[in-house]
DNA sequence: ATAACATATTGACATTTATCGATATGAAAC
DNA sequence: GTTTCATATCGATAAATGTCAATATGTTAT
């Protein structure tokens, strides 16, 4: 059962300083790499690593534009993210205790 | 301004697939950490790891009852995470943008 | 007091992750 | 086609994290 893993993976998104910056800048709206680069004292580099955890993990979404990256909060992605976290933190003693 | 360090602190609890075994386990009710230890194939030691990354979250509170923890999914806990996943994927273009 | 037990802490180690500079890719401008 | 620009990828390194065995702490039972 890798169900774990995988939501582990999702979850890393929301794990790291940069990238917690990194969606708050994206809160205004879509946002161009370059734009996110000017205000957050990171190197291209680590940009364009953060931004790819932030699309795997479904939160954030890329949209190419000629030679441009744009980024913005995906409204499924958070959706979805936010369902895991209530079945997560939901309390059900009714629970089967299924071997999973 | 440390509020990414800590908002990514409290929300590295989620980040690990044995931490989400365990919520899950905790989702029928609070639990022995024996027991969790029984039903989790980690040494002792890592358990107790875990455990102390998911209390100082918030997520999860200990009770000592004589020499046993017991341990179960704060509500109060769950609420803080599931308003703090909201406000970082909140969508929101009027947001002034204020340097902080 | 001593033994047995449950959990926490420590120290060591391996893996993962964040970071950077350098380089590659690909697109627009000349 | 060559240059310029924006972004991605690579390779190396340092820091953080997960893991365990061993030990410490604190609690109950003898």
């Amino acid at each position: 059962m890798d169900k774990y893993k995988k939501n582990a993976k999702i979850l890393k998104a929301f794990c790291d300083e940069q990238r917690l910056a990194i969606l708050e800048l994206l809160q205004e709206g879509e946002k161009c790499a370059c734009e996110l680069l000017d205000k957050l004292d990171i190197s291209q580099s680590t940009l364009s690593h953060h931004m790819k955890i932030l699309c795997d993990s479904g939160i954030v979404a890329g949209r190419k534009d000629g030679k441009w990256m744009h980024y913005s909060i995906s409204e499924s992605g958070a959706e979805h993210v936010k369902k895991l976290i209530n079945e997560i933190t939901m309390v059900n003693p009714n629970k089967p205790n299924r071997c999973s």
